[in-house]
DNA sequence: GCCTTGCAAGAGCATTGCTCTCGAATTGGA
DNA sequence: TCCAATTCGAGAGCAATGCTCTTGCAAGGC
């Protein structure tokens, strides 16, 4: 089959369309996907879907790939309309990109950062596509250190096995920038999405009522606490 | 129905069974939990199960409250056997039992802290249930600033509603905290919850390879940030 | 032009949550 | 002690699910 004969166009679309159709279902029934409400939607038979999807969980894993890529071009897009040499605010418009697209699509968000689905296993197509939110946290890092703008910290060395882990994710993100240091960022990436899947989740409900100010104040703290100049 | 009669008893004894049985389903199938499967388990046909708990959410409803309940026993237990005035370390034992609670049980944290189950909404009952751990991290802010031990820090005042948001916290698990530092102890809270939630939901698979150590040396950290005096 | 390939439809299977009815067992008051 | 009320488990049944298989039809490349 060409690759843009009648047929191949058609697929295409077709698979776009039902990518969107459930993921409209995703944001009204949560993770219980129903294939066969997808097909009633797209007008076909639930057999028909098996052409474009061989289950349910090849499904969900194309829906996780386009999530995950999603919420990392945002934080790209976001954080590359903010002057360079703006460390802090480089670091708040990822955080606040990440959020916003969070609470938009609060569905998507729990199939990426939530309870794994059951029985589901994520193939390796999916990690280069997780890492590129955190990529972009490592080069805001790795400028401001080199640059020199990045304040030190005075914590105790990392014990040796977690002084490994570290510097093999610096190596890959943020290959100049000191292993305390490298811990506070990832430290302040854990907050960012444990605030984020505390919201999202409903473990804020009658807690935090103002959720906007608190987060930006709270991610305001971490830039502090990572080092990062105002 | 006398509160002892031997049908009050067997029905107890029943529901718990039913409740235990669910929980081993939920280790190996995850949060689709089949009612009909667990009523196979016991020997029984499944619309008996309907006699204990009216719906599949109900049942769910009460493996969230007991959850719960034995994560805020576990940090509860731990941090009392710590000494009064080792602040950092009654800290340190709180975060330790709850990683430990949910790595030993990750489809129960999974059920209380990962994506909520699609079309269940938590009643009211579990909310009390649910502030439990918290309260422990309350108790000891209030004890450290009660005995003048919490280092002060000069972070910027609160915005106004945060401000609202964290008094109205303060008020309930540590009216003495200042709140800054109130601020940095829910800001400890959501790291923790966030390592927790990261590690359990794969999200530091071949990254982080030694979580142990890792996360000891994170609460570390987070302890130093709050200001608890090691 | 023909033969291979891709496709949707439909029937079918095993499974699910849940309801309803029907007998049997337990209970507690008379 | 007996009897009516309550509680219980079994079983059939309904609508829905994911997935498989077969059957015809349409598009594609030689």
């Amino acid at each position: 089959m060409k690759a843009n004969s009648i047929r191949a166009r058609v697929r295409a679309e077709m698979t776009d369309e039902i990518k969107e159709i459930a993921r409209r279902h995703l944001a009204t029934d949560g993770a219980n996907l129903s294939l066969r409400a997808v097909a009633r939607d797209l007008g076909v038979v639930s057999s028909a879907i098996y052409r474009y999807f061989a289950s349910r969980d090849e499904l969900l894993t194309a829906l996780i790939l386009d999530a995950y890529n999603a919420l990392g071009g945002s934080a790209e897009e976001a954080e590359a309309a903010v002057p360079r040499d703006a460390y802090a605010d480089r670091w708040l418009a990822v955080a606040g990109a990440i959020r916003d697209w969070a609470v938009a699509r609060p569905h998507e968000y729990a199939l990426i950062y939530g309870s794994p689905v059951p029985g589901y296993h994520a193939p390796e197509d999916t990690v280069v596509a997780a890492t590129r939110a955190v990529r972009v946290l490592g080069g805001i890092l790795q400028d401001a250190t080199v640059a020199g703008a990045l304040a030190p910290n005075d914590d105790p060395p990392l014990p040796p096995a977690s002084s490994a882990d570290v510097a093999r994710v610096g190596a890959m993100i943020a290959p100049d920038v000191p292993p305390t240091t490298m811990a506070r960022g990832l430290s302040a990436w854990v907050a960012l999405f444990g605030q984020v899947s505390f919201e999202i989740f409903g473990q804020l409900r009658n807690t935090i009522n103002h959720r906007d100010e608190f987060f930006a104040h709270q991610m305001r703290a971490q830039a502090r606490y990572i080092g990062l100049p105002t």
